[in-house]
RNA sequence: CUGCCCGUAGCUCAACUGGAUAGAGCAACGGCCUUCUAAGCCGUAGGUUAGGGGUUCGAUUCCCUUCGGGCAGACCA
């Protein structure tokens, strides 16, 4: 199989219409609205005979006859206005599900390969991740998972903060702390806070912080040491939370800020060569007449500081620079926060102007909205501080570990952790990743946790019920052909062939909703199958092919779970 | 003031270059366990897609406008 369903009946369609004089009519393919539609329609006809001032009913008669969906088909028809309707046949179904389980992409095409850099989590090193890196942190793995997996060459990014004037207020407090042998590394939020303390309230630690922010700059050993010490403590908090979270960003994947020091001052310069950037108020600046100030004027674009800082726009051109002329990425994603939109654009058209970015490499702000507390306002804690993300975590796993106690009372402890760790990280990532990125999002315990409907547990107990399937089946012919009788095992056929275009979808949009919606319609043909269709009481090859239906149901479902970083379970 | 995002069932969310009667889940109500895990399945009810105008065979989708919410807009990221 090397393309889609949609792609198939693209390509089929649209030579139907190039063999009725309309050879640049696209044909407008998507998944039928309603059951008495058949599985897909093509709606491309109305527009061509729009186009031609034709009749689009007569039209679609005419691409009807020319149409060739010969073993694909058991049915196609025109309908309303000039829809075409197609019902593929349940042996062509049959044939795919069969195919998928021999292959080793499990049917799914590879496109042709792209680099795509994939720019996420990225927290602020000087403190505890909290809350507000979930997000970044789960859909950018999630794309870096899908978009391998369709064969493309990832290069994970984790642009961490770890340069800036907060750093030196931190290495100054190290120092003090490790004079009066305190070393109290172990709660970065607590460190934080008390070194910001110490900073306000004592002006001689705040001018030796601001020491240690020179002597970090100008390349210092012992401040440099310090330094990296901190960093490699506030690393492996973050791993901690990865390994947790079962995110795959590695300790090789860090490309901080600082990684990009050395280029700023080249960058600045190289675009006052350019004649793009100009001196004003002291600062250098870039005026970008694509957008337009308050005032109605281009609007301004710091690169340099007055007093010669750098800010993180100059950093990310340098980062630009580095993944076209270094890294030479097709492709790069910012999975960062909405809010900064506005200076996404405005770098990413600086890139272009300055010729940093190639014009065959594509730049993507991958958005997404805040998480909001169920009264609708921002996610905080009882006492209106910010939730760490430590905490949540252990709050998933809690929460889920009441639920399958409450479910499993004679389970042993272990195996209910086990359950819960997956059941409840498993609930907080996939609420996230359903949800369209683009809007702010309501965290709710209750609705994630609820097991019910489009959650993370739903589609862990569909596979779970799969495997006791075959923990309970004693023999059967493992390879033995799908066959299609019923209707909801061709329903969970077509389902599973949808899986390559979901993964599509995904990696086109930047969107692991699709993904969810997916697997939660395939898991929900899963269940409707399950049902109507007795898999061990029934007989022959009947069972045989039903157990093979099972099984590529629950390796689906593994692997798409799999693709969002959640785990599944044999047991729940 | 300017720009971006958003407004869909009581609640949380879908609707893939504009397609047919706008779909799910929760909550509500009614069915289904001597049969592979009922964390399930089936059914009923629930809508002027914020309001108004326009484009066309057809608009939740595109354009204009009003209202409401969020965010951004020169030295934080």
């Amino acid at each position: 199989m090397n393309q889609t369903l949609i792609e198939l009946l693209d390509t089929r369609v649209r030579a139907a219409l190039a063999a009725v004089d309309c050879p640049d009519a696209p044909a407008v393919i998507q998944p039928a609205g309603r059951p008495e539609f058949g599985d897909y329609q093509a709606n491309g006809v109305m527009g061509a005979a729009k186009a031609r001032k034709m009749n689009p009913r007569q039209l679609a008669t005419e691409v009807l006859a020319k149409l060739d969906l010969a073993g694909i088909a058991s049915k196609v028809e025109i309908a309303g206005p000039g829809f075409i309707n197609i019902t593929l046949a349940p042996e062509y179904l049959a044939g795919l599900s069969n195919l998928a389980l021999t292959d080793a992409n499990m049917g799914v095409p590879h496109p042709p390969a792209q680099r795509v850099v994939v720019d996420y989590s990225s927290p602020n090193l000087a403190k505890e991740m909290h809350v507000g890196h979930l997000r970044s942190t789960i859909i950018g793995d999630a794309l870096a998972r899908v978009l391998r997996f369709m064969g493309h060459e990832v290069i994970a990014q984790n642009h961490v903060g770890d340069w800036g004037t907060q750093f030196g207020m931190l290495t100054a407090y190290l120092i003090e702390a490790e004079q009066a042998g305190d070393v109290a590394l172990s709660d970065l939020e607590d460190f934080y806070r008390r070194a910001k303390q110490r900073f306000d309230e004592d002006e001689v630690f705040a001018t030796h912080a601001r020491e240690c922010v020179v002597k970090l700059q100008g390349g210092d050993a012992q401040v440099n040491a310090l330094w990296q010490k901190f960093l490699d403590v506030s690393l492996h908090h973050c791993e901690a939370l990865y390994a947790k979270l079962g995110v795959g960003l590695k300790r090789e994947d860090v490309r901080g800020e600082s990684a990009y020091n050395d280029d700023l001052p080249v960058v600045v310069a190289d675009l006052q060569a350019k004649g793009l950037a100009v001196e004003s108020e002291g600062a250098q600046v870039v005026f970008l007449d694509e957008f337009k100030n308050k005032d109605g004027e281009a609007q301004a674009y710091i690169v340099q500081k007055q007093g010669g800082g750098y800010l993180y726009a100059t950093t990310d051109l340098a980062a630009v620079r580095y993944r076209a002329g270094t890294l030479h990425a097709d492709r790069v994603l910012y999975v960062v926060d909405a809010r900064q939109a506005l200076h996404f654009q405005q770098m990413f058209t600086l890139s272009r102007k300055a010729g940093y970015a190639p014009a065959g490499m594509s730049l993507e702000h991958v958005g997404f909205g805040v998480m909001l507390g169920e009264d609708g306002k921002p996610f905080k804690t009882r006492s209106g501080g910010t939730v760490k993300l430590a905490d949540l975590l252990e709050e998933a796993e809690q929460r889920a570990y009441a639920l399958v106690s409450e479910k499993n009372q004679e389970m042993p402890a272990e195996e209910r952790a086990v359950i819960a760790k997956a059941v409840g990280i498993g609930a907080v990532k996939y609420a996230d990743l359903s949800k369209n990125r683009n809007s702010d999002y309501v965290f709710s315990w209750d609705s994630m946790l609820s097991f019910e409907g489009n959650t993370a547990p739903y589609l862990q107990y569909a596979y779970t019920r799969i495997a006791s399937v075959f923990r309970r089946v004693e023999t059967f012919d493992t390879r033995a052909p799908i066959i299609i009788n019923d209707e909801a095992e061709r329903q969970l056929a077509l389902a599973l062939a949808r899986f390559a275009e979901a993964l599509q979808t995904v990696a086109r949009e930047t969107m692991p909703h699709f993904l969810c919606a997916y697997l939660y319609e395939l898991a929900t043909q899963f269940m409707r199958f399950y049902e109507a269709c007795p898999v061990l009481k029934s007989e022959g090859s009947v069972r045989d092919s039903r157990l093979r239906l099972c099984e590529l149901t629950a390796r689906t479902l593994k692997t798409g779970l799999g693709l969002l970083g959640i785990e599944t379970l044999e047991q729940m």
